[in-house]
Parts: C-alpha cells; structure tokens; sequence
DNA sequence: ATACATTTGAAACGTTCATTTCAAATAAAA
DNA sequence: TTTTATTTGAAATGAACGTTTCAAATGTAT
C-alpha cells in the first residue's frame, strides 16, 4: 500500500502509562498533592522531566490522571465484590470490609487518595473538584442502587429511602478512611462498621 | 524599690495574640498548610515577617499554635452546648446539629481544619501526629463520657459499649464535614445525622 | 534626656519550585 | 541509508519558597 503523503513514524512512547501513573499516584498519596514536587515524581517513575511535561503536561493534570486511574482501580474492586456477593447487603458489608483491610494494610496511614484530595484541594481547583463531585454521584449511584435492591429481598429497612441510606454509607465510608488514619486496629473499625451497618438491617 | 542591676524592660508585643492566630488559621483553614506561604500569612496578620518569625519560630510552630487555638474554640462550644442540653444524648444530637449548622455556614467549603490536618499532615509531621492523637483522645472521651451517661439515663441502648459508640460517633462527625465540603444541603444533611443518630436510640 | 532590650521593616539569603529549552538520541517509514 | 517526527537528557529559567539578617524604630526604666 502507497500513499504519497505518507506520515513519518516518530518514536513511540516507552513507558507503560499506567505504571507510571501507579508510581505517581503512589507519591501524591503519601505526599499530598502541595507537598509533592516535580522532583519527586521523576524518582518516583524514573522518567525524564521533559518526558512527564510532554506525556502529561503538568503535575495537576498528572494528578487529574492519578485521580482517574485510582478511581478506575476501586471500581474494578467494586465490581469484583458485586459479583461476588450473596445478595445487595452483603455487596455493602464486603466493600466495608475491604476498606477495613486497605486501611490495615497502609502502613503508611496515607488514607484514601480521593478523600485527600477533596481535603486539600476541593476548594482549590476547579477541574480536580468537577472529578470530586462526579466520583461523588457514582459512589452514592452504587450505594443508592445496592440500598434500594436490599429493601427490595427485605433484606435492608425502609425506614429511609435509597437516596438517604445511600448518602449514610458515603459518608460512613469517608468518616472510616478518616479515621483509619489514626487508628488501625481491626477489631475497633470493625465494631465501627458492624454499628454502621447494623443501622440498615 | 532600688535594684543595682535592674533590668530594662522592653519593647512588648504589640498585636492580638488571639487574633493574629485567628487570621492565620483562616488561611490555613482555606488553603492547607502546604499551599499556604508565608507571605499569605503576612499579608493575613498585617505583622512582619520578621515579628512573625520572633513571635512564632516557623511555619510549623505558628501552624501548630492555629491548631491549638480551633481546638480550644471548639471545646469552648461545646462546653456552652453542654450546659444547655437537656440530656446526654440531647448534647449529642446538639453537636452534630452544630457541625451541621457550620457547614452550611461555611461558604468556602473548607471543611474542618483539623480534619483536613489529619488527612495533609498525620504521616508527615510527629509534632502534628501528637496533635492529633491528642484531639482524638479529648473527643473520643466526651463523647464515650455522654453515650455512658445517656445509657444509664436509659436514652441510648446499651447495645454496644460506649467506647464503640463513641468511635462511631467520633468516625461520623469526620464523615459528615468531609462530606460538606461537596454538599451543604441542609435538609440532606439533617437527614445524614438523624439516621446516624437513630442509631443509639 | 539617656540607656537599652526588644520589635519592626526591608532587603537579602540560599534553596527549591514548576516549567521550558534545545541539542542529541531514537525509531519508523521511505 | 536517509529522512523525519518525536522522545529524551541535562541544563537553564525566573519566580516563589521559608528563613535570616541587621539597622532603625520603639517603649520602658533610669
């Protein structure tokens, strides 16, 4: 095949792009987005300073990337879980068990990636708080959803509706990775999900 | 009175202890510790830097000093809430209201400032670390202090141990002002904090 | 008025920041 | 092999960072 015009290949990208973003955001969540420098994320993914402004531009849109690939990361987990659940409640019961692991297995106490960010930087930027509030309508979409199948196979009251339960269990789950961050023992958090859950049945 | 060597007092501060820690946690509050310069803080307190540095070391210390004083002036609400609650878990229900009350209020949605600390500064600073553990130990006691005397008065079920529930309590309020920095709904929120509250009922 | 310890203001400190520049290296297509 | 668009590495950019310096101003006590 012939074409006149033809267009020279340039040299590719290398880099595994998803792997770069892990050892990113891996910087940002111990660091915070402020606190972490340029410097630090060419450690962190071995690649040239020009190589990370010509892929991603700048550090808040490689944050914005981070935020989205850590995002993409926990509904995969989410979705892992809905498979594998008995039915709606317990959906709900495994992915607050699964944070409880994540928090015990930080040992760095880093917290949640998204909480962090809307913590630092809800208020700050605009971009990064559209992504905050779409994160937020598909987190309450899943709880809203789960919530309102529980009720359904009477598995969860109907003291209150999808929506509010809903919204209960986002916050619960922020106020949780909160306060993982001080407190890491297994039994306590636990015992504080066993009360928060306790509330639907 | 007669001294041989009598010491020449000085100059003495001038500025509003209070107040410069006042103004300087507003910046704090608004944009963290890390994004916040010194700078900002100059221009906030209208000291100089140098009197800045003479009366508060660094950054760090004068940071620290801001923490104190939130803390104190929370403590200080909550105590005037303690004296007007009827009963125990009416003080709760107060609390949380408040809390409530602050979100709505807080047009910048910054959030708490100790809040967003835990989740900036808890795996960076050991200063900030103590700090904190500190303002854990202080809110976990009030609040295992009031679900105790709420039990006894018959006003909380004793389904759980007041250390439980004073996790849990500890855990929502952290939950409910991340969640008001995205949503300042009233009746949405009203609705979070009853359905958390029902839960001791 | 004078002496003096401290605060204050303005400038400067050296460092680090995010970002840019540009020549050299590279790989695909001709 | 040559051409070409791009990536890469290393250095440089100017601005901003937290902190220090020090002479001048200030207020107290003699």
């Amino acid at each position: 095949m012939k074409r006149s015009f033809q267009i020279k290949m340039p040299k590719q990208e290398v880099f595994n792009r998803e792997l770069v973003l892990q050892q990113a955001s891996n910087v940002f969540h111990h660091k915070g987005y402020n606190a972490t420098s340029m410097q630090d994320l060419v450690d962190a993914t071995g690649l040239n300073r020009s190589s990370i402004y010509n892929s991603f531009d700048s550090k808040l849109k490689l944050y914005l990337e981070c935020l989205n690939s850590y995002q993409t990361k926990y509904q995969n987990i989410m979705h892992s879980i809905l498979i594998k659940a008995e039915n709606p409640f317990n959906a709900i019961a495994l992915i607050f068990k699964k944070y409880v692991e994540e928090i015990i297995a930080d040992k760095d106490r880093k917290g949640c990636l998204i909480t962090n960010c809307k913590s630092e930087m809800a208020n700050q930027d605009v971009t990064v708080n559209y992504f905050l509030h779409n994160n937020q309508k598909e987190t309450l979409a899943l709880f809203e959803d789960l919530v309102k199948k529980g009720q359904e196979e009477q598995l969860i009251n109907t003291n209150k509706h999808p929506k509010a339960y809903g919204m209960y269990l986002f916050s619960s789950i922020q106020g949780l990775r909160m306060t993982g961050i001080l407190n890491q023992n297994e039994h306590e958090l636990m015992e504080l999900v066993h009360i928060t859950l306790d509330t639907l049945k």
